[in-house]
DNA sequence: GGCTTATTGATAACGATTATCAGTAACATT
DNA sequence: AATGTTACTGATAATCGTTATCAATAAGCC
């Protein structure tokens, strides 16, 4: 992997980020360093940064993939009204017991969670 | 919502599946009894039916969206390899507890949880 | 400096899903 | 049973997020 600028400043833009920000938006806080930076090259590195465990791709069910500084194993709620992510701290016991039974007694290899929950934040209040 | 030949089909076809099938294994399904269907028909009720409660949508990581019999609240297993869905019965005391958590505490509304699980079933093995 | 090749920006392609639309069929009303 | 209304159909185009392609560029090694 070489190290390039475009690269740097795609990473301490997603460290420097205190929300879930998608690849555009990620794009666009970028461009405030590298305007000519194109989107392109934001998937790309993102993709590479992620593999090489230094950030983190969250999947959200019927919206585009969010990425996160913090790449422990954590839940997320996303709000179905400001389309907002915020983090959900679950002490997973029951969630460490389930992956215990998948890889011993189902054989299972484990490599990714996902825990998403949706809804509507208290801003999008209930009724529209 | 009318009650269509299609539309029956379709939802019988879910109902009799014991898989996790997308949209187009549906399709392909559904042909068996009118071939004639259309994917944009199978996807149309798959929504319309999913909205109503008869079936439920499961979204899958970087995969198409799989379709239910079970609607109820329970997790999934997706491999890597052949990519079968499989359920994974959780006993969700954490999950319910946080539940209790972000409605009560956090003024949030709950209207669906997504959980997978990705990585290797028994049969893929993990080295390939 | 010169060489190799990973990376860039621009653009095209992709796959899953939804939208559009004219024709058809479900079902309520006569 | 014939009619009228309109949800639904099949075919097709459009959308959206993401990945692939490619000539030009630049990172890093000698
Ligand atoms: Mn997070
Ligand atoms: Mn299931
Ligand atoms: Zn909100
Ligand atoms: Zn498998």
């Amino acid at each position: 992997m070489r190290k390039t600028v475009q690269k740097q400043v795609i990473l301490s833009t997603v460290l420097a980020s205190c929300d879930h920000p998608d690849a555009e938006t990620i794009c666009e806080r970028a461009r405030a360093v590298i305007p000519s930076i194109s989107l392109g090259t934001v998937y790309r590195n993102l993709a590479q940064l992620a593999a090489d465990g230094k950030l983190k791709r969250i999947s959200i069910p019927d919206s585009g993939d969010r990425f996160d500084k913090n790449v422990e194993e954590h839940a997320h709620f996303h709000c179905l009204g400001c389309g907002k992510v915020i983090d959900v701290n679950l002490n997973f016991e029951q969630m460490d017991s389930c992956k215990e039974f998948l890889t011993e007694k189902m054989g299972v290899t484990l490599t990714k969670i996902t825990v998403v929950m949706q809804g509507y934040c208290s801003d999008c209040a209930k009724g529209e």
